[in-house]
DNA sequence: GCCAACGTTGGC
DNA sequence: GCCAACGTTGGC
């Protein structure tokens, strides 16, 4: 299982959202970048957890833990002309955009992006890098651990 | 609103 | 294939 950050703007489409959403679920569309479809095409998988971050925010933070329920599959909002996202290029028959479907699993405490700048053991994060702008990146396990923590998430009960 | 960083486009 | 111009992202 892998481990992921999702980038969405709140203003278009928050966490909150997505806990309000028809079975928690969503479809992720709107990527429009080779890098990040490539992830999901070959490495997102079902029951893969993605760290829902809320860009452009006042303040930017960490807010929650989703799951990968449906692996990538085309972007139909590619097609649609009248949609934000169209693209002209994007052939239905051989599609240029995929999305994946995530489910929100658990509320995090929010994690503001000044805690998560300060926080030793994330100083190599994706997120964290300058001019970085992919809407998803990897995040390794250990990464996922400290974020946990941030998160206010509990430890599996101790073994007495 | 500013601006740095990055991806894409298109002329050549 | 180079690279300047442009659009977008996203923190501040």
């Amino acid at each position: 299982m892998r481990h992921w950050l999702a980038k969405t703007e709140p203003e278009s489409f928050s966490w909150d959202d997505l806990v309000n959403a028809p079975g928690k679920t969503t479809c992720w569309d709107g990527v429009r970048n080779f890098q990040v479809r490539n992830f999901m095409r070959d490495h997102m998988r079902v029951g893969d957890l993605v760290l829902i971050y809320h860009s452009n925010a006042d303040p930017p933070a960490a807010m929650g833990v989703a799951e990968v329920t449906r692996e990538a599959y085309p972007d139909h909002t590619a097609f649609d002309p009248s949609h934000h996202h169209f693209d002209p290029k994007s052939d239905p028959e051989a599609p240029t955009w995929l999305m994946v479907d995530l489910r929100a699993k658990e509320a995090l405490t929010p994690v503001g992006l000044p805690v998560l700048r300060a926080t030793p053991g994330l100083e190599q994060m994706e997120l964290l890098q300058l001019g970085s702008r992919l809407s998803i990146t990897p995040v390794t396990p250990e990464e996922w651990a400290i974020l946990m923590r941030l998160g206010g998430r509990r430890e599996r009960s101790p073994r007495r």
